[in-house]
DNA sequence: GGCGTGGGTGTTACCGTTCACAACGGTGTG
DNA sequence: CACACCGTTGTGAACGGTAACACCCACGCC
């Protein structure tokens, strides 16, 4: 900057103001200042900026360690929405969502020096983790959809997407309609869960109890097994539900899956929805009607309560919309 | 520092010895200064710090902004090894792979003062931005298995995977193997073709021409529909191949759906290999064989190039593996 | 006993910015 | 004509660390 000063015949504290636009400088240094720049190739340090403004433009991502699909969407919108506004993405991620390692991704950035922090989780751990440290950084959560407090929230809707899928499939007939959740540690299983049964008590329906998972196939696949070997079994036999609405899409899956070795058609005795959208989700057999959450959306409002919470401003509104991804294996209720 | 050193009673310089660990400095003071630290609950200015060493700790990654598995399972590994040498992860992302995007990208982290930058790119056009890149800034490419001059690689290899799938389908009496490509700007598209029609002619067959896809599943939907109609025309029909080596899960997965619509029965008619092992390929319809990249071990290789170009090293190996995962989409050739 | 040696410590400069404040010249006003 | 004011510019001091160097002292050696 002192070269810049130098060639352009100014002070230095001129170069400065240039480059953050500052108002009062004539249009003749500018441009002296300017082409001195281009001139010499500068560019300014980033890092002795931060040191005195006190902030680096930069905010750090916690997540998880997987290629979790909602999570990575999350990310990658988030950085997308970052970079617009010039600001950078420093991620970290956990393995378990234990107060522990969260707390040591959240350490790990306060010594990083980050503006803020985006939690990508909505586990339970993980909101506990992030209680005491709201007043120290800015942190949003993902997630949750309301924390109270200093914590600020974006999530998608996933209580009006189940019940997006539920009445869908209520729609089209069905009355034994069986919900697989998620792991029930995770808001978002909960609320997926809450979706569903608020709407099956809405239409005058009973639900059967929910089966509970996790997020992957194999346990879609392991629970679709024994629903079948239940509606096989002679005595007592447990009839299969006419429609399953599973908690993701790697769980409906896995059902797909189970119901096929079977022998059970898909749509035609049993009718699966999901929730994600997956990549490939429409080339699964039979390609799966699902709920596809607005990610991009989700990625610009975390960043617009990030910028919120930076400026200690009150928070917006976080909740992001999800719409139904209508495909093949739902379909009327056929009578058996 | 000045408060802790006051505390202590001594120079700001022994309290930054302590925190650098010096040896010169007597266990005496160190204990003096470790215990006004706890007390003043004090933590670095990484900032400042990173002013005066030139060095900020934190590695820039250029990766894609869609949800791929391999690019995803890539940086997921590579946070996890530069975390667990104090290291920082930024992350940037592209939508195409044109040279200007890259090279933004490249300026981004340039102005954000990172010590390097990973490219998780096999695509041509990220090598071509690159190159002129590599004397003002360490760079590792994650793809090209060698680039010569100043750019440091890792990759999976590619190759290896492609002869192992193709060698597997060889050994169950496969002759007519079909190989359905990824994007020919992609090297990891290449080497996958190239390991696949070496492995054919030395085993003294012929292969067919292989057929141009992309990474998405509804292009290998759209050519197993086509692979199909061929086969059932009346004149001239062009029978299916006994086995299909997919260039990635996306496509094999649109070829399974193609099948399985078409009544076509795979492993029985048709055999059926991926490249990648994403997240439920093990429930596809029917269970898919496919190569696993060692990617936790890319992450880690690709970790050690960084090192080694930040230090000016010579580069290391970046090669790492792939696994067969035989599952239930191939069998023995039946005879037709 | 003088002297080199090396461990422990403090002093000072410097990294590359921005901020607070002062200085300057020109202009409109009482 | 003195004065306040505003737009433009420069000066010096932070910001919070590390590096280089000087210093002091105890020790071993000739």
């Amino acid at each position: 900057m002192h070269d810049v000063a130098q060639v352009a015949g100014v002070s230095h504290q001129t170069v400065s103001r240039v480059l953050n636009d500052h108002p009062n400088v004539s249009a003749a240094t500018r441009a002296k200042v300017q082409s001195a720049i281009a001139q010499l190739g500068y560019r300014r340090n980033s890092v002795a900026r931060a040191l005195v403004t006190r902030r680096t433009g930069s905010i750090g991502v916690v997540t998880e360690d997987s290629a979790l699909h909602g999570p990575t969407m999350t990310l990658i919108a988030l950085e997308n929405a970052a970079r617009s506004t010039g600001m950078s993405v420093s991620v970290a991620t956990v393995t378990q969502w234990d107060v522990a390692a969260v707390q040591a991704s959240l350490e790990h950035f306060l010594d990083q020096g980050v503006d803020g922090v985006v939690v990508i989780a909505s586990h339970d751990e993980a909101v506990r983790a992030v209680q005491g440290f709201a007043h120290r950084l800015p942190v949003v959560m993902v997630g949750p959809s309301d924390l109270g407090g200093e914590v600020y929230t974006a999530a998608v809707n996933q209580y009006a997407g189940a019940r997006l899928a539920t009445r869908h499939l209520i729609e089209l007939g069905h009355t034994d309609i069986l919900h697989v959740t998620g792991p029930s540690v995770w808001l978002d299983a909960r609320s997926r869960a809450r979706g569903w049964s608020d709407t099956m008590r809405q239409a005058g329906l009973t639900p059967r109890d929910p089966v509970p998972g996790d997020w992957k196939a194999s346990t879609g696949y392991g629970i679709g097994a024994e629903l079948v070997a239940r509606a096989g079994a002679a005595s007592g036999a447990e009839p299969l539900p006419t429609a399953v609405f599973a908690a993701n899409d790697q769980l409906a899956l896995g059902l797909l899956h189970a119901f096929a070795e079977a022998g059970v058609r898909v749509p035609h005795e049993v009718s699966v929805v999901g929730f994600d959208d997956v990549e490939g989700s429409a080339h699964f057999f039979p390609p799966l009607t699902t709920v596809a959450p607005d990610f991009a959306a989700l990625g610009r409002r975390c960043l617009d309560q990030m910028v919120a919470a930076i400026a200690g401003e009150p928070a917006v509104d976080g909740l992001v919309g999800a719409a139904m991804r209508v495909r093949s294996s739902t379909r009327r209720r056929s009578e058996r």
